[in-house]
DNA sequence: TCAGAATGATACAATGATGTCTCAAATGAG
DNA sequence: CTCATTTGAGACATCATTGTATCATTCTGA
């Protein structure tokens, strides 16, 4: 139900009131009783966003897997969830919440570990910055999903290709 | 000039005319009188932004260069152009607009025609889709150019760590 | 069945942005 | 210097959205 306030959200950023409501299958007067103005609603959508994402990535076997295991674990969980993933970037309003913006925070920094974690078994570079790392990782969930969307892309490929991407570039497998 | 409203309008897609007259140095009233309607700027804006991109593209000498040396002088126009690029991708009223349509399609036509080219010379993958190659490129392009902005990557190190990242990924340089 | 709660539809005032208009001041070419 | 043009500032009607309030209807649990 949020869910699909999210997805109009990610569309349009400045979708009424009205439209959220139609999309969320109830009344705008209901939804004004839940979330009392707008912001609520925004702010409510987005910590359920994280939360969501939270939830399943929690499913991931941290410990028994392989940096890069764990890499193309969280890119099958993210992916997926891409709408989600994109409202949370657009919505520039929600930094300012203090609580969004430490599960935020903290949700970065996990992936930072992994990232060092990464390091340390020899599969990133060691000479990379994290930051920009962190950034493009971000950057290609969201572009295979918008891809996959668009119908670019085909939903069983995206995980693959973006870990490819990701670990490889464009180099041809047998190259330098 | 329109520079600045393009700026303005990449942080905030819906910022009032006011704020962009004030941005542009203009009164509310004069701008109204250049674009009688806000749509109008709009599309101006875009038009301006294309053809600011084609003017810099121009510069690159597409035939004495190999497909990975015209990649990098590609990024090195476009990451700075980071805020016009933003800006188009955002403004999704302008897709509607046939001239920019229509140029916006040329500009990846001409990605993909370099993108082929960089196949043929085996310097990318053959397997990799070409419509996933152009979207990383872009979204890349856009990703580093924010890093800059908020203070995360050096001007200076933002074409070559693109660059090493679509054409290597994360890997370490001596593995695979 | 029945009472309390939640819902949808609708009306409504308040707000903020758009687009039009007017006028006085600034600008610029001859 | 002078006249025509352009500008900025402000007033203004219009419009869409927000947020509040009301009321009849539907849902729900005891």
């Amino acid at each position: 139900m949020l869910k699909a306030a999210a997805a109009v959200l990610a569309k349009n950023p400045n979708a009424p009131y009205g439209e959220l409501a139609k999309a969320m299958g109830v009344g705008r007067a209901t939804l004004y009783r839940h979330f009392p103005k707008r912001e609520e609603l925004i702010r409510e959508l987005g910590l359920y966003s994280l939360r969501q994402i939270d939830k399943e990535m929690e499913a991931i076997d941290f410990k028994n897997l392989k940096p890069l295991e764990i890499l193309y674990a969280v890119l099958e969980v993210l992916i997926p969830m891409g709408e989600q993933f994109h409202f949370l970037s657009r919505e520039f309003s929600l930094a300012q919440d203090k609580e969004i913006a430490r599960m935020y925070q903290r949700q970065m920094e996990e992936l930072e570990q992994l990232i060092q974690f990464a390091k340390q078994a020899g599969d990133i570079a060691q000479d990379m910055p994290e930051a920009w790392i962190a950034r493009v990782i971000d950057s290609l969930i969201y572009t295979a999903w918008a891809a996959v969307e668009d119908g670019d892309l085909a939903r069983s490929d995206a995980v693959r290709l973006v870990y490819r991407t990701l670990t490889a570039g464009f180099r041809p497998i047998n190259k330098g």
